[in-house]
DNA sequence: GTCTATAGTCGGATAGAC
DNA sequence: GTCTATCCGACTATAGAC
């Protein structure tokens, strides 16, 4: 069980003004209560307390909680950046390069999905938001799409074309790329489901390492798969 | 677009007293509200008016709010039940045979993933719920695990484990149905994402089509793939 | 910039008539 | 069983002191 505190660590002083230090402790704040609560059902009161801030502040700093809202997806987008961006970056220069041994293809797709399945704290709570964006998309999945979403997608749909030497651009690839990330995805979208099933009490470290082996073996499967159909050789 | 109707069609008169069918209806929008908003946020005036009841039938037929929730997940099992029960049955009694096919293990599994892709409007609603209740379990999880979701995934490791000859029981194949499933589900939780990545205006039959038809073939390839492993015969 | 006080709204639940 | 009226708590947003 996690515990929740009445009030979050204070932001760390990064030589930020007082100002933005408020700014930064709401947002957190506001990431952690968007993510157990619905947009509507959130309530500022407690995204302030847990700030350790005045409730005015939301007003003063964000106009309202809406626009709280929308500064904490932009704040998301940024912590998914962080985390998946050097990734990205690195499978890009290698497309650039234009010849990718198909091994190192499957490997870079792998860490790929495997980025997607982190189970930290805060990216549960996080994907709690995402979900509900998917569900019910507002001005914020615009902010997500285009800010992080949209570029794990467009990266992971050319990795499988260079792998498999598909056309560019065919929809089936990008049908491919989103069911491939949904293995992973499942185990946070369904996260209590497999918690029961598999009988554990979390899904830690040791967990985390189980599933990414079984979907890694899964994904590249399927890739192989695609590829000896498509280019008649058997990559084994 | 979907029009949302201020109230909804009167529920069929299957003889049903008017009191039953009060509380039919009151579900039926429960379900609805329900899946547009969470618990917290969802107003018993909306779902009330939506239903064509007065408000205190809520109170009447289901003590509170809460309770009504409980009722739609009630509600919510016996939906899916009825839709993939058969389905499950089917594939124990092949099961219990005990000589499957490797063909028709696939086929079976095909047909079991395919048919957790369901993108009707009323599924739509649903699934919001049950995502919901996956990242937040309350005790309505408790009523879903244990009226479907549970045997779906127990009937999705056994045809893994026919198929593969696995040992039976074992973590890891709790782990790839979950993430098999996850394929398909990704459709369903990920929505927008790739609506708008295919540039979709819906998903509609046509699109359910080729979703199924990718789905199919990467599941298939990744069972094929562990199978070989397993027992050094290429099925191909 | 930060805080208190409050206006104004809304929703769940209940009492009690019919 | 069904309905109206109402109580009471909780919320957002704002006005304005400091």
């Amino acid at each position: 069980m996690i515990s929740t505190p009445s009030t979050l660590d204070p932001v760390a002083p990064h030589e930020l003004g007082r100002g933005p230090l408020a700014r930064a402790a709401l947002i957190r704040a506001g990431v952690q209560v968007f993510g157990e609560n619905s947009l509507a059902s959130a309530t500022t009161r407690e995204i302030a307390q847990l700030a350790g801030q005045n409730i005015s502040a939301i007003a003063y700093y964000f106009g309202n909680k809406e626009g709280l809202y929308f500064a904490v997806a932009h704040h998301i987008c940024d912590t998914l950046v962080e985390r998946l961006g050097p990734l990205l970056d690195e499978i890009e220069a290698q497309l650039r390069q234009g010849n990718c041994e198909p091994e190192v293809c499957l490997q870079l797709f792998g860490r790929l999905i495997g980025a997607s399945l982190s189970t930290h704290q805060e990216m549960l709570t996080v994907t709690s938001i995402v979900v509900k964006e998917q569900m019910h998309p507002t001005q914020a999945f615009d902010i997500l799409y285009e800010g992080c979403l949209e570029r794990l997608h467009q990266v992971g749909a050319r990795l499988i074309e260079a792998y498999t030497g598909e056309p560019p651009g065919q929809q089936e690839t990008v049908l491919r790329f989103h069911a491939l990330l949904g293995q992973s995805l499942a185990f946070r979208f369904a996260r209590e489901t497999i918690v029961r099933r598999a009988g554990w009490s979390d899904i830690g470290p040791e967990q985390v390492a189980l599933i990414e082996r079984v979907v890694t073996e899964q994904v590249c499967d399927a890739l192989r798969g695609l590829r000896w159909r498509r280019q008649g050789a058997d990559p084994r």
